[in-house]
DNA sequence: ACAAAAGTGTTGTCGATACACCCATGG
DNA sequence: CCATGGGTGTATCGACAACACTTTTGT
């Protein structure tokens, strides 16, 4: 968005969007042997924020997040999920957006479309760490990767979605298939469990684990191995898309 | 609702709620070893609809579910879980309801605020059989238990809402603990296997059943025994409320 | 007394856990 | 050549499914 677009924005908003409505987004990548969510800093605010967005007056709700997404990330191909709705009256603090807006020099009346009270729809979405593009917002300064163990203040109650999107995840993961989304397409058993024992904080077993994640049928072992790495050379795999998307429809079963 | 009432929020509906935003009920019940669902039939119209309404500008969305739900059962302390939002544009369809409505007698202007688009909410509910008083609403002649495996045909894609919220509530008793909110205080273990099957449309067997869900401790047999019944009386249980409630937050392993 | 429903017990199978052992590689 | 990490195998335990027997009650 160019600063004319964002003024478009600013002042049609209340004419394009649904009102009442916005979407929040969790963003999940997976870097380090850690678990990183995507965040914002705006402009004169010290604390942080969920990307998010408005839904046009007639567009579904699922593809303006994926709009919101695309805009923040680059990436269109992505793991999206709908998880909550957080509809508590006082979760928005006008004067706070009035606040940091008015510092960037932005000054809107206090009836503004943008100070009203907003329903908020969460996603969360599994991406590629590599493949993201991290852009900011017109609010914004900084799009950046955090890790989640180490999250800086979030703004209203951003804390409260992230952490809610999190628990939703580690739930998934009992039943449905993670990894196709949030890896390389060639990775290997090592990187896979971490990112399990990532995600649900907790450590597992290297051999029970292998069997387990075998046994679903939704991997490929490749000829190849890693190279140039330490010690024995790990085997790489890749999702064999057609059973995972079966798994990811049917869901898995037991629990870790 | 008083006929007074009912002009009010024709009138005014569209400064007291928050636009853009309903919210749908799926309120299930337990009778005659059926799962029911509580449906509306509007009046002049052919279809029928799941209970709905819609939330005031300073209302929490949980809070206006529960009251949604109080006005159509009279119950207040139910089991209420909010489970997707549907936001397809195209989802309601205005001309479906400025015809209903015109055979009613109201005749509203084609930019009235109830003919525009709105995402709703779907909450499902679980409540005991017995204790609902089902109240129409303002637009409806009837509020009717129906058999979820005989269902009349349903406006707009509340069909879809009600399959979701089966699928939900499915995918639930797997992990968390059900019943509580469906049958009497006091019930016997074959009424309490039924509800199990009668959800999961599946037969399971008697004696492995009642190990299972001995061994979650949530329930606390009583001295007495079901009389008046043909055959063997059956021991009465109840609930252990302080273990149902841990294991409702906690939830359970293993599946059906 | 007998059919039908309910209470209680036994066994086999399979998956989950907890280990032990061997193999390959870089320092 | 050995420490480290990765691949493969085995024993044990417990949960779950399949099935048998006994007990109670109305007709």
């Amino acid at each position: 968005m160019a600063r004319k677009d964002f003024k478009d924005f600013i002042i049609e908003g209340a004419e394009v969007y649904l009102p009442s409505l916005s979407i929040d987004c969790v963003i999940f990548g997976f870097h380090d042997n850690q678990l990183k969510v995507l965040l914002l800093k705006m402009k004169k605010a010290t604390q942080w924020s969920l990307p998010g967005g408005f839904i046009f007056k007639n567009e579904d709700v699922d593809e303006a997040a994926k709009r919101v997404l695309k805009e923040r990330t680059g990436l269109s191909q992505i793991f999206l999920h709908q998880f909550n709705v957080f509809g508590q009256p006082r979760r928005s603090d006008s004067n706070f957006h009035r606040r940091v807006l008015k510092k960037d020099g932005i000054e809107l009346k206090d009836d503004h479309w943008l100070f009203r009270r907003f329903v908020t729809i969460g996603y969360y979405a599994l991406v590629e760490y590599s493949f993201v593009n991290p852009t900011p917002d017109n609010f914004s300064e900084f799009c950046m990767w955090r890790d989640v163990n180490d999250l800086p203040e979030l703004m209203m109650d951003h804390r409260q979605i992230l952490d809610k999107a999190l628990q939703t995840l580690r739930q998934h993961l009992n039943a449905h298939p993670v990894g196709y989304n949030l890896l390389p397409v060639k990775f290997t058993m090592p990187q896979l469990q971490k990112l399990y024992e990532t995600i649900l904080n907790k450590n597992l077993d290297r051999r029970n684990f292998q069997r387990k994640i075998l046994s679903y049928g939704i991997l490929k072992r490749l000829k190849e191995v890693k190279k140039g790495v330490a010690h024995k050379a790990p085997y790489l795999y890749t999702f064999d898309v057609r059973s995972y998307e079966k798994a990811l429809n049917d869901g898995l079963q037991g629990g870790w």
